[in-house]
RNA sequence: GGAGGGUUGGCCGAGCGGUCUAUGGCGACGGUCUUGAAAACCGUUUUCCGGGAAACCGGGACGGGGGUUCGAAUCCCUCACCCUCCGCCA
């Protein structure tokens, strides 16, 4: 599985001191059963009134060689939780094993929106019809932030409420609204920490980072529990307002709304049993297809392949949305199956019929993201005279406008 | 931010250096009884690691970490969290 994903992880060295854990283990524990057998003997003769020095000195002994052995397995247990740390889920056999030309398109819905004049890209019609604000955004923060204004900020509180709408009354989600900070255990819990620091947002006073997703605190819901067999799959949806660093991807293809650090998203989260994940999976993702297909934009699944597929994911599916302006596809969710990796590392856990304790296989998907879902749907709902058509099923959202126009 | 009090099994709650994974109650599950249910009675009810095909054996876990001791839920240090009061505050 490493070697489908190119990791240089070192799995011999891994292997190695586990035989080394195990062998100190079978050593120290051995010294510490006799310890436990002196110590009642003492017991025993003390309440005799029997003299035990004798024991207590040679226990003494075995107690400095206990902790000595425990010390140093210590340092052995602390250096493989971290190596395991890095090592990445194992590809679901499904998987297209390879680069990303591997990746492949399941699945086409929609036809391809062309224009009779020359059609404007989003960040010009958002400009001209006043509804995007990209210099104050620099201004008051940096490059690649945005404000949304007017009929643009309307646009965002409808698509929010249009999609939690959706998913709570139609396909069964439970709704959720998180804390947008969290802690380093929650960070390590869904698989962004250690790895991938430098891309996080942190609060370096409170040790605090700000989420890159959702899927963060509402995964982490459920850390260091054991849920009960009867009540999964347990389904939530999420809004979130989602902070990424993009730290190394400055450059092509960042203009408008297509690559910035604060963005809004539904996150769909599911904590199922490992039997059946995969056809939750599958629901998820005509759960999140739902969205844009009511929106009536053109898009496509893709199937990633074992190296453009996430660290933490075992299979991934990306929608990507057809923005036409732009005469190119934008990734609008990502809908993944962790299988047990997050769970093993949230320590996220349920209890089957028979009353064993197993991990439970953690899901998620966007359901799905705005920003480049606002600049694919100014794209493609443009008219000739710069107004934008509002999609039919946001416009109970949005006080029953119909049209998007300079005031 | 300041002062004081807490943290024990699904929940409540005992425990004050050895017989404590831990009395008791509630809840849950199974059984007896009953046409069925309730009540009553009996029983079962945490988890992690190592070894083992299994039965089972051994080690660990009483908020986290460290210390004292032959031996720690119990004593000491430290950190986190919770509660009460004061301060500040949308």
């Amino acid at each position: 599985a490493l070697a489908a994903r190119e990791s240089k992880f070192d799995l011999d060295g891994l292997l190695a001191l586990d035989t080394k854990r195990r062998e100190m283990i079978g050593r120290v524990e051995t010294l510490k059963a006799e310890r436990n057998a002196n110590s009642k003997q003492v017991a025993e003769a003390k309440k005799k009134g029997a003299d035990a020095s004798e024991i207590i000195a040679r226990t003494k002994a075995i107690g400095e060689e206990i902790k000595a052995i425990d010390a140093d397995l210590a340092l052995v247990e602390a250096k493989i939780a971290d190596d395991v740390m890095v090592i990445p889920n194992i590809p679901n056999a499904d998987v297209p094993v390879g680069l990303p030309d591997k990746n492949k398109e399941v699945k086409h819905w929609g036809e391809r929106k062309t224009f009779p004049f020359k059609a404007k890209t989003h960040w010009e019609l958002g400009e001209a019809l006043d509804i995007l604000d990209f210099p104050r955004a620099t201004k008051i923060a940096e490059p690649h932030f945005s404000v949304f204004k007017r009929q643009g900020a309307r646009m965002v509180r409808a698509l929010v409420s249009f999609m939690l709408d959706l998913h709570t009354t139609k396909h069964g989600y439970v709704e959720i609204f998180p804390p947008f900070l969290v802690n380093r255990d929650s960070m390590r819990g869904t698989g962004q920490l250690p790895k991938f620091e430098e891309d996080m947002y942190k609060l370096a006073a409170d040790d605090l980072f700000l989420i890159p997703t959702a899927e963060v605190p509402v995964t982490n819901l459920h850390r260091d529990e054991i849920l009960n067999e009867s009540d999964l799959p347990v389904c939530y949806a999420a809004y979130s307002a989602c902070f990424r660093r993009e730290a190394g991807s400055y450059g092509k293809d960042t203009r408008g709304l297509m690559r910035v650090h604060q963005f809004d998203k539904v996150e769909l989260v599911k904590f199922a049993k490992p039997e059946e994940s995969y056809a939750e999976h599958e629901k998820l993702l005509a759960d999140a297809e739902s969205i844009v297909r009511a929106l009536g934009i053109e898009y496509r699944v893709i199937l990633l392949s074992t190296i453009d597929m996430g660290f933490s994911a075992a299979k991934c599916y990306d929608i990507e949305i057809w923005a036409p302006s732009l005469g190119r596809w934008l990734e609008t969710s990502s809908v993944s199956n962790f299988e047990d990796f997050q769970a093993r590392r949230a320590n996220i856990r349920y209890r089957d019929a028979g009353g064993k304790v197993k991990f439970v296989h953690t899901l998620n998907g966007s359901g799905v993201a705005l920003a480049r879902l606002i600049a694919t749907i100014l794209e493609t709902y443009q008219n000739e005279d710069g107004t934008v058509t509002i999609p039919a099923a946001l416009r109970p959202y949005m006080g029953g406008m119909e049209k998007i126009e300079r005031k």
